[in-house]
DNA sequence: GATGCTTACGATACCCGTAAAGATA
DNA sequence: TATCTTTACGGGTATCGTAAGCATC
């Protein structure tokens, strides 16, 4: 077994059986990669795929029970690679950070800023996308680090980190009656047109399930994906606005008041890396720089999970 | 990189840095265990064992990292051998169990016996051990399974699985004034002489923390490592007897009484295996007949938690 | 001087790619 | 027939062990 045979083995998967295009994936010939193969199931004394005829059409039983280990094997030794590269390396080298508008907008800038200072040779880029895609990104490995507030549970390929706490508040124009209120009750809010965060982002599924519970139904006239756009409409008058507290700045937003409200309860940013991966070290110096009880050793160890 | 280069790192590190150890316990020349350490240090671009002169000292910061992550691999690649050996097996093989008295006494007879009408070829090892050295046994893979009451849990290396639930019962000679009693409070045993298990063993330390929580001081006049030297001795009249439900054989122990108490609480037992390591298919069949829960899917899954 | 590591060197085995042949759609 | 896989074969390379040289204790 080496792993010449092992990356055949994973690459002959993802082609779809196809040989021809799994050596060409590999740089390599094909009469090779099938010699590999062979050899490999002689090796083993089993046969790892299903063959008609000459053709493969897909793995066998071991084959399968194979192929996640052979996969975390080959992420091994890409850890190892990965970690060398970062004792020897000048600290070059480029960091996906993918995120949502949210935070990009008014959490990240004085971290990357830091980030920067302390890392002026690394490549940072900052991806903004859904909660969703944020998922999908991490899990797939096109960006290394994920944040966002919603999506990040549920992926078992993923492992993630409380990164820091938050309500949302109200925010209307200037002089709006609710200002005027003393207490806001759920209710009162339910006879305002509302406008807020599109479903699935920063929240908004807190949100729904608040006014759910209290068997009320919201009037939301208009949802959008960032707290930008609903300011804007909030100003036009359209509606109150529910954001993220943070979204709101006195300095640039003084058509805007903000009313602190404990309505919706606590929502929790997370922070993701992809399970048993390794980074580089200044990727976990960023997540640091979040969150300083996010250090190295904790986030490492956590995404290898176990390795004894 | 290849796994002869894996392996040597590892022996090295084994034989505390004696190349001519290592080369020797992998039945290899000494100079190419040196060269290949030399060939991955350049290949990875880092040191991976400190030097003094000629001789290796240690493992230098980079050394350290990678080392948990070449265990994981070279226990991965013998995953791969074992599984595949399984699907070509004629179900012939060893497997060592780790167990206590109380387990192998009582408890085990008649799954052994099952086992063995299944698996007829396969040489089936039962190691008494205490718990403690239980847990130690299966953590350096020299036992398949154990199985206990204690000990098995807060071992990184171990995955646990409860594998049934009992409680202590008491035992007296035929006539004892206790059996005459209609119910029997903590306080009254403290009245008597006792004899129980050992600690450490088979829930003793409930025992204790019952009386703890009690505040009453019992007086174990003596304790042993297993119920049919506990029932000795209170056939001789020495005390009553504290042992598990389970070590009562109203057949064999005319002689004595049990008297079922809910006194000292639950117990669990537990059933553990190597984490991230694959057992051949007939011990994951053991775990089955023991408790048909904990079939091969369960067990395996969870002991390479997340492979993804 | 004994032990332990490195380097040099030759034999062997392994890996790769070309090319031809056979199988499948 | 076009696509795909297997087998055969030759050149190149990597690996291994012996042996010699050198450092450490």
């Amino acid at each position: 077994m080496n792993f010449q045979q092992l990356r055949i083995i994973r690459e002959t998967i993802r082609q779809k059986f196809n040989l021809t295009e799994a050596a060409a994936a590999l740089y390599t010939s094909q009469s090779g990669v099938s010699k590999h193969i062979k050899d490999l199931e002689d090796e083993l004394g089993v046969q790892l795929f299903v063959r008609k005829g000459k053709r493969l059409l897909g793995l066998t039983e071991p084959g399968q029970a194979l192929s996640s280990i052979v996969d975390r094997m080959l992420i091994d030794a890409d850890n190892i690679k990965r970690l060398s590269a970062d004792f020897t390396s000048t600290n070059e080298g480029e960091l996906i950070i993918a995120t949502t508008h949210t935070q990009a907008r008014y959490v990240l800038p004085p971290i990357v800023a830091r980030f920067k200072q302390a890392f002026p040779k690394v490549h940072l880029i900052l991806q903004q996308a859904s909660p969703v895609e944020i998922a999908e990104l991490v899990s797939h490995g096109e960006a290394d680090i994920g944040i966002a507030t919603e999506s990040l549970t549920g992926y078992p390929q993923l492992v993630s980190f409380p990164y820091y706490r938050w309500e949302h508040s109200l925010i209307v124009p200037q002089g709006h009656q609710l200002s005027q209120q003393k207490t806001i009750t759920l209710s009162d809010l339910a006879n305002w047109p509302l406008i807020t965060y599109h479903g699935g982002f920063t929240g908004r599924s807190k949100i729904d399930e608040t006014f759910r519970q209290a068997k009320l139904t919201p009037d939301v006239v208009m949802s959008a994906l960032d707290a930008d756009v609903i300011k804007t409409y909030v100003e036009l008058g359209m509606g109150v606005g529910i954001v993220a507290s943070i979204a709101f700045d006195p300095e640039r937003d003084r058509r805007l008041q903000q009313i602190e409200t404990s309505l919706f309860g606590e929502n929790v940013t997370l922070l993701a890396v992809r399970r048993n991966h390794v980074l580089r070290g200044f990727a976990y110096k960023f997540i640091e720089l979040c969150n300083s009880e996010l250090d190295i050793k904790v986030v490492r160890e956590a995404a290898l999970s176990e390795v004894a």
